[in-house]
DNA sequence: TGCCATTCGTCAGTTTGTCTGACGAAAAGG
DNA sequence: CCTTTTCGTCAGACAAACTGACGAATGGCA
């Protein structure tokens, strides 16, 4: 660090988020491996984290993830390949095809989850309970404004 | 939105960081175009942000932005293509290039700064002033800590 | 009932941004 | 001076996104 003086005070609100979600990122990314799943990427968790019980379209899952079916389509075969979702073809439409997590997929996520919340539990012993129950607060706050 | 019921309350916290960063980025780097900057990209951002103003080495770019000198080498190169930056070789070291802002380049870094007061203030009003502060005060400590 | 527009997913190709490994040239320090 | 380190480049790989074109299935409507 080459300016302590005046810490962050002119860092643009983007870079410390990105920074901030790097930092979150790492603890939950980078631990995952030492739990078990050591091919799991971040772009993984766009997907995971869309997937319904029932099962999720490939068209309805780039949607909510924000990005194009192709996309959707390469990150799906992929965690297929690792076992974490299987796809089944939709009974109710003949073009579609139904991407469902496996068992191994809802052990990945409990993981994550947990992975997440430890990481959030370390943000609050670094910054104090009270920043971090304030951060997370704007950050729904704003998730809710979508 | 699927479940307005409960909104982002079970959403992890790096993907609430990710959708803010998102929420800034979009508007920062959507703009830029509209202002005369149409080729700039986020990856740019990362570059010209730690550049100096007597220039910077292309290692040390690459360090402060958390990247191998390659990675650098190939934003930087693209930003002199495009007039932002230019490099000139180190008096003090043969080895080396000075990477350093152009005329062109502060007015972009200007522009930039802009847009991202811009972009705040948008989100306090979304958000609240109080909330949005929060949220800086609580991202700038944990940077400090870093 | 049959046609046509729409939607679902795939194929093929491209771009962006990152990495690793190997290397030549220059500097630094005995 | 010679050796080790550092600076940047070359070459190649991969991840993660994109666009455009397309065949197959669905669904609305005349």
């Amino acid at each position: 660090m080459r300016d302590a003086s005046h810490p962050a005070a002119h860092s643009s609100l983007g870079a410390l988020l990105r920074d901030a979600y790097e930092w979150v990122s790492e603890r939950v990314y980078g631990r995952l491996a030492g739990q078990g799943f050591p091919e799991i990427r971040r772009a993984h968790g766009g997907v995971l984290r869309h997937i319904r019980p029932e099962g999720s379209r490939l068209t309805e899952l780039a949607q909510a993830a924000g990005m194009a079916k192709q996309s959707m389509a390469y990150l799906v075969e992929d965690l297929a390949r690792l076992g974490h979702v299987e796809t089944l073809p939709d009974p109710e439409d003949g073009r579609a095809r139904r991407v469902r997590l496996t068992a191994k997929g809802r052990g990945l996520m409990e993981t994550m989850l947990g992975l997440s919340r430890e990481a959030e539990a370390e943000l609050a012993a670094a910054i104090g309970a009270r920043e971090a129950a304030g951060l997370r607060r704007a950050l729904e706050k704003l998730a809710a404004l979508r």
